[in-house]
DNA sequence: CAACTATATTGTACAAATAACAATAAATAG
DNA sequence: CTATTTATTGTTATTTGTACAATATAGTTG
């Protein structure tokens, strides 16, 4: 683009669409979006939601975009951030296709509506991709894969746990986020001091009472919200993960 | 893209391109390969070096392919990594330009040669760049910024700063290359010790004996290579920068 | 109301990592 | 040989991390 010469017919035409991870935790369950193609290539098989960015659309509405009419959730209330792009020239079989990956975090998504592209569109738990269970297609799993390891290392340094959650929660709450996306078990005790510490969270007066499916017994938790909603907030020192090959901090 | 309707003539061209950060050390200065716009818009100002992606070329090529016509050193010699894509629809007055930004990190560039495309490169001090007295074109401002934040982060928890040196370096090279980047003063002993520990860093047998600029006094020090030359190795403890608000270790 | 139970929260003690600074080692120049 | 310079190792106080125990606070149940 510095040379002057501007005449896209030079080039064959390239497709720049958006592609979203929708992480959630359903159930106690860390699950993510997926949606069942109805058509050729890859019929039949599981796809990550997207489409094409429209013109004069930037990329990170284009994704907002999608994000709402998959799940009919405002944008607002998500984490939603770059992940990367996927620009193989065969990852498509139909033409040139690039893709801006997308992923967020929500919470309580209600149950998807697929009626926008005709096609159906549910919450599936990460394990049975991790297990090999579910194939997705084109270059999707590829995606999926970076997507998921990018929120459990974000989840050391940042706040977004809380994104996993209402806008307030519990700290046993927050402490089974961790739980759930990473696959360990953390004292409650040393993660109450951790949270603490981290100046990342804020507590609100209040005391939960009697939640509808949570326990009715033992003491009532204090409810914390984040101190600051723009997910800059960073935990420092991190909430480390304690399994295996350490931290692989950053980006 | 899910929903089987391919025809490219129903969206704008858009031009697909990729831009490179190339940062090296130089003289002791932490610089950045910029090129000077012979043309408008913005003639005259500095900007990435960059172009249009190849209809078989996937984006990783790409990149690597602007780098060596840049540089003209071969991309297997330099960490060369996806920062994000950008793609504000007004960012190129001329048409929508959405760009793949990448960052490379290399040694001992040679003396750039802008004959490729008839445009002056040279390596620019970072510092110029923060200071706010060389300003970029478009919107590479924020993918420069991006990028160096990139790198300063990376150095904390990769071998990434080996990247910058010769294929073999010594100890002291090494943490020059953190101070440098990170402006901080590191103690040389502890930075022994956590190069030793980290197991990111093998040493190799020899001495060095009186190099060429470097001062022939003093206890020559043993050279280092890294363990793992794909840049996947993990420095394990990381190595902190010292400096304000501390770590934003992952990504 | 008195136990009982379940969860929240705080204490404690040991282990490990960090950081500042001192000391020693290994080379060369003169 | 001595001075000088840089590399490398020692030492120690402080901080941080972790495991586990103890206490606090509510609701529930008899």
């Amino acid at each position: 683009m510095e040379n002057g010469q501007y005449n896209p017919r030079d080039y064959p035409p390239v497709a720049v669409t958006v592609d979203v991870v929708v992480q959630t935790i359903r159930d106690g369950d860390f699950q993510v979006l997926l949606i069942e193609r109805g058509e050729d290539p890859h019929k039949g098989d599981w796809a990550l939601p997207g489409g094409f960015v429209r013109p004069d659309e930037n990329l990170d509405a284009a994704a907002a975009r999608e994000l709402e009419e998959e799940t009919s959730i405002s944008a607002d209330r998500v984490h939603l951030e770059q992940l990367g792009s996927y620009g193989e020239p065969g990852r498509d079989p139909r033409m040139r296709v690039v893709t801006i990956a997308y992923w967020a975090i929500c919470c309580g998504l209600p149950d998807p509506r697929g009626e926008t592209d005709a096609v159906a569109a549910s919450l599936q738990p990460v394990s049975e991709f991790e297990n090999g269970r579910i194939r997705l297609a084109f270059d999707h799993g590829r995606i999926l894969a970076d997507a998921l390891e990018r929120t459990r290392s974000k989840l050391e340094y940042t706040a977004l746990a809380a994104r996993f959650c209402a806008p307030e929660f519990t700290v046993s709450e927050l402490r089974k986020v961790y739980e759930t996306v990473w696959g360990t078990v953390i004292d409650p005790g040393n993660f109450q001091r951790q949270m603490r510490k981290s100046g990342a969270f804020r507590m609100v007066g209040e005391r939960r009472i009697a939640q509808g499916d949570a326990p009715v017994t033992g003491r009532p938790p204090s409810l914390w919200t984040v101190r600051d909603s723009t997910d800059k907030a960073i935990v420092e020192p991190p909430i480390a993960r304690r399994t295996g090959s350490g931290s692989s901090r950053r980006r």
